[in-house]
RNA sequence: GGGGUCGUGGGCUAGCUUGGUCUAGGCUACGAGACUUGGGCUCUCGUGACCCAGGUUCAAAUCCUGGCGACCCCA
């Protein structure tokens, strides 16, 4: 199965064979994480929550349901949800006096409680996160993974005293997920979204939409400041230094953790299998002994001294000792599990006291002394972090394409599946011819750099204002 | 929301047009064993499937109706 051909049937290849997940589970949009899957999971967590905690966030947890009058205070926010919220209204055959909503987001949990906790500036800023499920009902169609109707995430959500508190704190949110995203060595463009697309409830919104081999964008991550417009309808205030009341200004981001994943196996995996960033991969090293009748036994023995001697420097590692399988066997099976460095022990490195190391990817093998292997080891993780990184980046580069009128615009989102680079005078019936002549959408404007328009609006001809990206998205 | 395609062991699929030879074939995975072992070796044996409910018929995996489910395209 190829990953650029037909990614569809290849991704699904591999979060099966590879135990990501199991999209068997009889209800449409939910599936069960399996252990190599959820693993994934836990250590990219693992690297959050900790940058959250070193920033000053701390973690609670929040109840999955949300009373219906909570739901609706913020009337944009309802309005962007309403549509895709799922709702108990029955306990046994009883209806309930109050219908409850499960989650889509969290905001409405929190913000009631965010009001009682809040008294004065002392109290800010609040910076609180928590790592969950959400429920949405998709209306489009799903995808494991991708598009789920209940997905996992972390989402923190914070109160400030200013605007520019608030300012501070998105920038702070998207060096945390930048941090995270470059340990995981995924490529992705840091997008303002246009504001018919901004999150229900929220002044601005900032994107992280990552490519994807089939040419959809895939948002792996947002941040909203949502000035003071939760403030007002959950009555959020404090009192400041000088006695006067005042509402708070918030912030909230979302880091989604199904499409992270996703976006790791779609950006660095290969025909043969998953590939995986050493630090989120949930086992780092598979050694593999090579046994011939005449020499098991020594052979045996080295492997699980080389074993007991990269165990205890820390590295998630594996002795593969599993009988009637040939090491060629065992090598494609730990290939498709994406293990980073795959050392090899057999009669001439035991002679020798020597190990051969092969990346993930690449495949080159590398003979190196037992004594210097933990080291070696280390080494090549970063090297292939960056190898990586350094791919992934290049594929981003190479999908970017500057659409010069709305021929080319059509040409380069529909038929080479690409993401289009366009000038914009960013009104509204621009927006929609553009999204009906390329059949995607306007993903946003660059957060992270400035980037000035040097042609007319690609629809109208008059001033653009923007240079925006041009995608269709999962 | 509209249109289309398709449901066969754990995974991928053949068979369906023209109903019978299907006791449903193959690959893979899984279990037992032998032989191998520096890239999927070979062999023997074994487990395991026609989405559900009706209908047509002497006879249904195959045809018809309905349901459920999946996938694709368009809005």
């Amino acid at each position: 199965m190829k990953k650029f051909e037909n990614f569809s049937e290849w991704f699904d290849e591999i979060i099966f064979n590879a135990d990501i997940l199991d999209a068997r589970y009889p209800v449409k949009g939910f599936a069960v994480y399996k252990v190599w899957g959820f693993r994934i999971v836990k250590n990219i967590l693992e690297i959050l929550e900790r940058k959250l905690d070193e920033t000053g966030h701390v973690p609670m947890l929040f109840p999955v349901v949300i009373p219906e009058d909570a739901f609706a205070r913020e009337s944009e926010h309802i309005k962007g949800f309403s549509s895709e919220v799922f709702w108990i209204t029955h306990a046994g055959d009883r209806e309930l006096d109050k219908k409850l909503l499960l989650r889509p987001t969290s905001e409405t949990a929190m913000y009631p409680m965010f009001a009682l906790w809040i008294r004065s500036h002392a109290d800010l800023p609040l910076k609180v996160y928590q790592s969950v499920a959400v429920y949405r009902y998709e209306t489009k169609a799903t995808r494991p993974l991708f598009r789920m109707r209940e997905f996992l995430w972390n989402e923190a959500h914070t109160a400030h005293k200013t605007w520019e508190e608030a300012e501070k704190q998105v920038r702070e949110a998207i060096g945390i997920y930048s941090y995270v995203f470059k340990r995981l060595g995924l490529s992705y463009l840091i997008l303002r979204r246009p504001d018919f697309d901004k999150f229900a409830g929220a002044v601005y919104s900032i994107a992280f939409d990552a490519w994807n081999p089939d040419g959809r964008v895939n948002q792996i991550g947002t941040v909203h400041n949502l000035g003071e417009n939760f403030a007002k309808a959950f009555e959020i205030t404090y009192e400041d230094v000088d006695g006067k009341h005042r509402n708070v200004v918030q912030t909230c981001y979302g880091f989604g953790l199904s499409r992270v994943v996703a976006a790791i196996i779609a950006q660095h995996s290969d025909d043969h299998g998953l590939i995986l960033p050493p630090d989120v991969a949930p086992i780092q090293v598979v050694i593999i002994p090579i046994l011939y009748k005449e020499t098991a036994h020594e052979v045996n023995a080295y492997a699980k001294e080389v074993y007991e001697t990269i165990k205890s420097s820390g590295i998630r590692v594996h002795l593969d000792t599993t009988e009637d399988k040939t090491p060629g066997e065992k090598f494609y099976y730990w290939e498709m599990f994406g293990v980073p460095v795959r050392v090899e022990v057999g009669p001439r490195d035991q002679r020798e006291r020597n190990v051969t190391l092969v990346k993930r990817v690449g495949l080159q093998r590398r003979v190196v002394k037992f004594e210097e292997a933990v080291t070696a080891i280390r080494e090549l993780f970063d090297e292939i972090l960056r190898e990586l990184e350094e791919r992934s980046n290049s594929v981003l580069k190479e999908f970017v394409v500057d659409a010069v009128d709305q021929l080319s615009l059509s040409e380069i989102v529909k038929l080479k599946r690409r993401i289009a680079r366009v000038c914009w005078c960013e009104s509204l019936e621009c927006a929609d011819k553009i999204r009906e002549s390329s059949g995607g959408e306007i993903r946003g404007y660059r957060f992270d750099i400035e980037e000035k328009p040097d042609k007319p609006c690609i629809i109208c001809g008059r001033e653009a204002k923007r240079v925006v990206y041009v995608a269709r998205a999962y």
